[in-house]
DNA sequence: TCAATTCATTACTTTTTAGTCAAGATTGAG
DNA sequence: CTCAATCTTGACTAAAAAGTAATGAATTGA
């Protein structure tokens, strides 16, 4: 399982975007910069997200990147879903509902894994928000706690 | 965030032995067959897993591939590692506890989402056997309901 | 022994993802 | 009005993942 350079660095650049006063902007190489990708790079997810209405932009100078909804406004998993395909996605569309590619029509060992792995990372990214995850990693840190920390030795298990 | 196909199938493949009566054994074609894959791929994968120690082989007529060990030993987050990096892997490198990679040395917005994520599939396939994954899909879909549903309240969220 | 069957391994091709480049469009400053 | 800064967009290139092919080695059965 992996997370794709486009989810990261996507949520990267807002998360810069989150971290901004109020009214203040940045330009692609400012952005750019504070993450260690090209402008280019930047560039190209910006317009993804500008795309998707996360982020407005002005041109000309002065211009750059903002946020266009406050940051407590914005959750994880919508950012996710328009930087990639879902919150978790495979070859096995059982997550959708709809099972077009699959050779098991009938009772089949992986589906309820991909369903259940689609459904614990939908739940725990669909409450974080932008907000979050500026300044202090406690917050998202005791988030993660809290969604999973009590069933920690419910049932057996090999690390 | 994504199973790759070598994830998907390569386990696909374990279960498809899993499923197999003790002391049969299955060819690459059956196996290709069975998961709508090529020979070729098939063989590909069944390498690796007999690198990792999951199945034994044996050549000529009456050859073919079966499990090493019992089904009910071999846990899903041990075989996923095999056929990639890890459970859940990134360009940011926090989960393993290095990042030598990222540019932020000091918080990170990003980190704690990213090691959260990691725990909890992590958590969730080290709880989860190839025998579980053989007949019933209720078993499996249990498991993932003890280790969340509890929780599904707690925090504010948007689905 | 010999031939058919089957796994083992490496090299190659295709597809997808990631990243770069360049030409065009808009804005603000002077 | 003009120029420089900045975003916009599509085409291009590079790298990684996925999948195929082919050659070699081991086993079985006649």
């Amino acid at each position: 399982m992996k997370i794709s350079a486009q989810e990261e660095y996507g949520l990267r650049c807002l998360v810069q975007l989150a971290n901004l006063p109020s009214g203040e902007s940045l330009t692609l190489p400012q952005i750019a910069e504070r993450e260690g990708i090209s402008a280019a790079n930047a560039g190209k997810l910006m317009w993804l997200l500008n795309k998707a209405g996360f982020v407005n932009s002005t041109r000309g100078t002065k211009g750059g990147y903002f946020l266009a909804r406050p940051a407590d406004d914005i959750y994880l998993n919508e950012i996710i879903k328009v930087l990639d395909e879902d919150v978790l996605s495979s070859h096995c569309d059982s997550y959708t509902g709809v099972m077009d590619k699959c050779v098991h029509t009938g009772d089949c060992g992986i589906r309820p894994v991909i369903v259940g792995l689609h459904e614990i990372v939908e739940n725990a990214l669909s409450r974080i928000t932008l907000a979050q995850m500026v300044g202090n990693e406690k917050t998202v840190d005791a988030m993660f706690h809290s969604i999973q920390g009590i069933n920690r030795t419910i049932e057996p298990q090999r690390v």
